[in-house]
DNA sequence: CCATGTGAAGGTATTCACAGCC
DNA sequence: GGCTGTGAATACCTTCACATGG
């Protein structure tokens, strides 16, 4: 155990092995070797050990790691224990869908307050949250939200962020195609799906090349 | 001009340069320096002419980069030129609105078949595209669609992504959240959305630490 | 004997600095 | 003078091999 700074890769993985340890509690086991893990969440073995010796001594030579004390640990580290309310910003279809996923929960994330500007959907009750008015971001604060996700248009994400960013939000997930700014402190990450789907056909042979296999 | 293999790193940020070229387009440039670029899309120039000079010479020392060229040079590499055909499986949520969405058309791409298993979603018409049994996936080949979305619930992204790869799909964006298994030839990209928030919470500054800017 | 945790090696990507060209 | 393209240096991450401990 040796408190180096954590690598980004492996913040990104953590939230993988949160998940595959999930499944194996309720499958009722108590202990999980690192290759068993492994095998479930498909990333080999001694980077899941590497991983999480960056900041613990979870397992038990010859045992493996107590699901439970690791899930904890792995929480801590992502400080999912102290942050679990989230507020989303556009309602539409990507808003919508987001705001009926049951996914969140499975990290201890709950969406808590949305917003829009669109008058007709103001008021109205989206899985038993209630829409408010995107000028209303500003009692975030008091709310102690500080986590928020971005599902509006393009053209208006950046004078969300700002709102966001004033109403004290920390870190926010954004849908936007588009770079934004805000201050170092606050963590922007973005996720265009376009993108993704776009970077795919890189990967897929031509036709032509059907041979190769 | 070297020809080298091209980076993962930097086939994961071709398509911000795309949108970056577009946006200028837009406005009626017709060539742009790396610099200006870079401050439009938010990557470092450097980088932008490092990623740029993996896959040909694009640019005119003291000019800059002539947008259209360059914008076919990077469709070309992405494949984007060839592959310009999608099939999404699992209207529900997410799916419809990845249906709805407008942005895969910045990359040339459109979604142009839709599966579910729900029979009261069958048959019907979501923006322009009819809705079609999952058992039909099997026509994919003769329709040449090599490229799938999978919008589906975890328990049958394996089933989803089995039928897809017998259908002949080389390339998989999948949003469901799990490990899948599939021929090493066929590229799966897995985009966890709950994941990504989970490890937000991580970058964001404790309250207690307030001090520390 | 079995599985963890970690130095060390190897590989990949980022960053720099500048030669070369318009 | 301005901007590209790229070798070299640096930083980061992955992979290995094994010492250590239950």
């Amino acid at each position: 155990m040796r408190y180096h700074k954590i690598p980004d890769e492996t913040v990104r993985r953590l939230p993988i092995y949160l998940r595959g340890l999930m499944v194996s509690a309720d499958q009722g086991c108590e202990h999980i070797s690192s290759q068993l893990l492994a095998d479930s969440v498909g990333v080999d073995a001694w980077q899941i050990r590497k991983d999480l010796s960056y900041f613990g001594d979870f397992g038990t030579p010859g045992v493996g790691y107590n699901i439970e004390r690791l899930a904890r640990g792995i929480k801590k580290t992502l400080r999912l224990d102290a942050i679990r309310r989230a507020a989303l910003v556009g309602v539409g279809d990507l808003g919508s869908a987001l705001l009926a996923y049951p996914g969140f929960r499975m990290y201890g994330l709950d969406i808590v307050a949305a917003f829009d500007v669109d008058r007709q959907k103001i008021g109205a009750v989206v899985n038993g949250i209630e829409i408010e008015d995107t000028a209303r971001i500003d009692t975030l604060k008091q709310r102690e939200i500080s986590l928020a996700i971005v599902a509006v248009p393009r053209e208006a994400a950046q004078i969300t962020v700002d709102s966001l960013v004033a109403a004290g939000v920390k870190g926010i997930l954004n849908f936007a195609p588009c770079k934004l700014v805000a201050p170092r402190r606050i963590k922007v990450i973005t996720l265009d799906i376009a993108m993704e789907l776009a970077r795919l056909p890189y990967y897929m042979p031509r036709a032509e090349q059907v041979a190769e296999t």
